[in-house]
DNA sequence: AAAATACCTGAGTATTTTACTCGGATTAGC
DNA sequence: GCTAATCCGAGTAAAATACTCAGGTATTTT
């Protein structure tokens, strides 16, 4: 099963998003800065994010990225799925070849592990996120180091 | 996460011993064939799950393995964490300082669906493995797959 | 219209992990 | 003492991942 970085990369950038949709769009410099994550990474993750309607994309001065639609009907599992291939425990995919030609002995087993997997992500959207006390006091703190890095730069 | 091949690989060559754990202990040469992993990677899978008192070797000629206890006391977790390092969802295995020397905004996520995973997985014995009948079916086949090859290699 | 901003794209690369091999040593049964 | 098996460590090939780089394009501000 694929759970990595890319995913987790995707869906802290999905939820820097969602925690600053009010003042429209977001750079991705921004939240490169704020979730020290590269740009350029993040270029690759948003256009795949971008071509699964996840998000909108505004060109020119003042642009960046805005949630594709509300955040209460974007779940986890939206995200992971839009950068991952799939959340899939098999070795096959689903496929039912592992062994050979045959199924596996324990294909069952991981397949009846990814309904799980993906039902739990399915289960949190990023409006649920938002709300959580442990995003927002990280959200609190990234704020303030960011005005801290403004206030050193103008100095 | 991590779940691999070796997980995987792992479960299934548990699973083949308590399938012939009637039999006397098991040859790596055996599970290699029946269940198509290479022999060498089995055994250092099985160094592992020996330092972890899931599996007994037993050396010379009529040797193998078995059980180092009672399939209904051996988790599917246990197997893999015995061989992967853990299931951690995280990027930082835990430690809260995925984002420079703090927690990341996605960290309790990744920490909550670790504990889904970890729980899901053991709740299943090996026991109950060998009960179902999509295993069953699928080792009835090996079985006569294996009287095949030894039909023909004897001609 | 020019400049600046920021998205967008594709190719390429370094690193890491994984899956697997190889050679040999040790132990136990016949 | 031969053979079958576990044990052990080092090394390697291939794949995936994380990331860089070099450009291009659309849009807004001036």
């Amino acid at each position: 099963m694929r759970l990595t970085t890319r995913g987790r990369y995707a869906v802290t950038a999905m939820l820097d998003l969602a925690l600053h949709y009010e003042h429209g769009p977001v750079s991705l410099a921004e939240i490169a800065k704020r979730q020290g994550i590269s740009q350029s990474y993040l270029e690759q993750l948003f256009a795949k994010l971008r071509r699964n309607r996840l998000v909108d994309g505004l060109r020119g001065p003042g642009g960046g990225y805005k949630l594709g639609r509300p955040g209460d009907t974007i779940s986890v599992a939206d995200v992971i799925d839009a950068v991952n291939e799939s959340v899939d425990a098999t070795r096959c995919g689903g496929q039912r070849n592992c062994q050979d030609e045959h199924r596996c002995l324990t294909h069952d087993l991981w397949e009846d592990l990814s309904t799980q997997i993906r039902q739990f992500l399915s289960e949190v959207s990023l409006d649920q996120l938002v709300k959580r006390q442990s995003v927002q006091a990280v959200h609190r703190l990234q704020e303030t180091q960011v005005s801290d890095l403004q206030t050193e730069a103008s100095i």
